[in-house]
DNA sequence: TCTCATAAATGAACACGTTCATTTTTGTTG
DNA sequence: CAACAAAAATGAACGTGTTCATTTATGAGA
């Protein structure tokens, strides 16, 4: 993915790339991802199986491109849906809404998802690919720290941030295996991850819990997985 | 995967099944796991390409007998070279341990976390096809705790063992990502992962902390990441 | 309107994982 | 050894994601 959207690109291809989008997110919203293949996109935007190529690198960035409109809706609900509250709180809220709107794409987010996780892969979470994406949902998770009424200060608000960010995508890994309807065993985790950040932040105040969150931050930031900009964060060492 | 190894094959199959899965491991170790097609494998094997379908159901299949391997080899380890001491240390050892056994297998461990982690995978990392190794490291992870000089005692040193294997996968997780010569940073990690358990267990004799375990436990069992079996443990609910 | 470079679009071809109808080998029984 | 069923082995064929050489449209400048 290049550009949020399609930017830089000819009215005509715009549309095209629109169109493209669309009939791959119907079919994948009918009949499932897997099921789905690049003919039948092709075939139901009207186009040739080349042209789809043209717009999207792979298959999978369709998923992606969905996965970044779902990032774009979350940043707005971020800037003026965001009650007021504590970190816990705001976190879990993050999180439910981010839930209700994952609810409807199972199947390409899943493949996305597999994807993301391999360190090879083009579309890897950490890769130049989802720079965009991440950036996004990075920042929302950052406005939930930093936003709320006992948010750290500067450092170690950047810190949670950034682990909360990574804690939103182990839970939508839990989602993706979470059998049970309407995702309850999922909200229970959240409840639960509430919980457990409540009661644990007190105690950042110590040295010896601020420096768990210190290592953990570090730790993430050594592999590549920064939220504050494409290039920026190099990894501490080489 | 049927059996642990190819019990309940004539010696002949068993012959064949070993020369096919070895060819498999020597390419993927030489060229890569990506690079290495199935009629390579054949082909390496003096074998045709229908033969390896015959005792492998798929590419990754392969990754997954080495796996499996790996975790029985971590199943002896930790019945007899395992040291005494603390949770926290003993859980150190055993990932660094991992970590060795694993480092020059990265590509197809890499393809097969990939699928593991994806629900719809038959070698998701919670279906069936998958019971065996989880067992396997599972118990290991068991042992880990309840060998301990500081051992909770029955039902926690269970929640624990099962969440300690999850965070287990977690680590191998980083890893993956991890470029840094030596894996120096997923070293870093485990130790910081010793530091916070060792700074946290006291904390699991008090009631919120205690809570918050189970309460992870639960979630890990309602997914179906037990590792307890292959058809014990049902989910708590529907 | 004509020219022509650039963008858009095409679809045949490829590679690779996987399937399966078929053939060959093996071992057992009379 | 002959007959034959079961196991082992084969390789052609298929589907699908992806590539690319080629063709067709578009629009700016003369």
């Amino acid at each position: 993915m290049e550009e949020p959207l399609g930017r830089g690109l000819t009215p005509k291809a715009r549309r095209t790339r629109e169109r493209i989008l669309e009939a791959a997110l119907e079919l994948f919203a009918d009949r499932g991802y897997e099921a789905t293949t690049m003919r039948d996109v092709a075939r139901e935007a009207g186009a040739s199986l080349g042209l789809a190529y043209r717009y999207f690198a792979s298959k999978e960035e369709f998923a992606l491109a969905l996965y970044m409109g779902l990032a774009e809706e979350s940043e707005e609900w971020a800037r003026d849906g965001l009650a007021a509250g504590t970190v816990a709180e705001r976190f879990e809220w993050a999180m439910l809404v981010k839930l209700d709107q994952v609810s409807s794409h199972r199947g390409p987010l899943a493949a996305l998802l597999a994807r993301a996780l391999d360190p090879n892969s083009r579309l890897s979470a950490l890769g130049e690919g989802t720079a965009g994406v991440r950036e996004k949902m990075g920042g929302v998770f950052l406005k939930v720290v930093s936003g709320a009424s006992d948010a750290p200060r500067e450092k170690q608000a950047r810190e949670l941030g950034n682990v909360l960010y990574a804690l939103h995508l182990a839970i939508l890994l839990y989602w993706f295996h979470d059998k049970t309807p309407e995702a309850r065993a999922t909200r229970e985790l959240v409840g639960s991850a509430r919980e457990t950040l409540r009661y644990l932040r007190p105690a950042l105040r110590l040295p010896p819990m601020s420096r768990v969150l210190s290592r953990l931050a570090g730790a993430l930031n050594d592999i590549g997985m920064n939220t504050t900009g494409p290039s920026r964060g190099e990894p501490r060492r080489a």
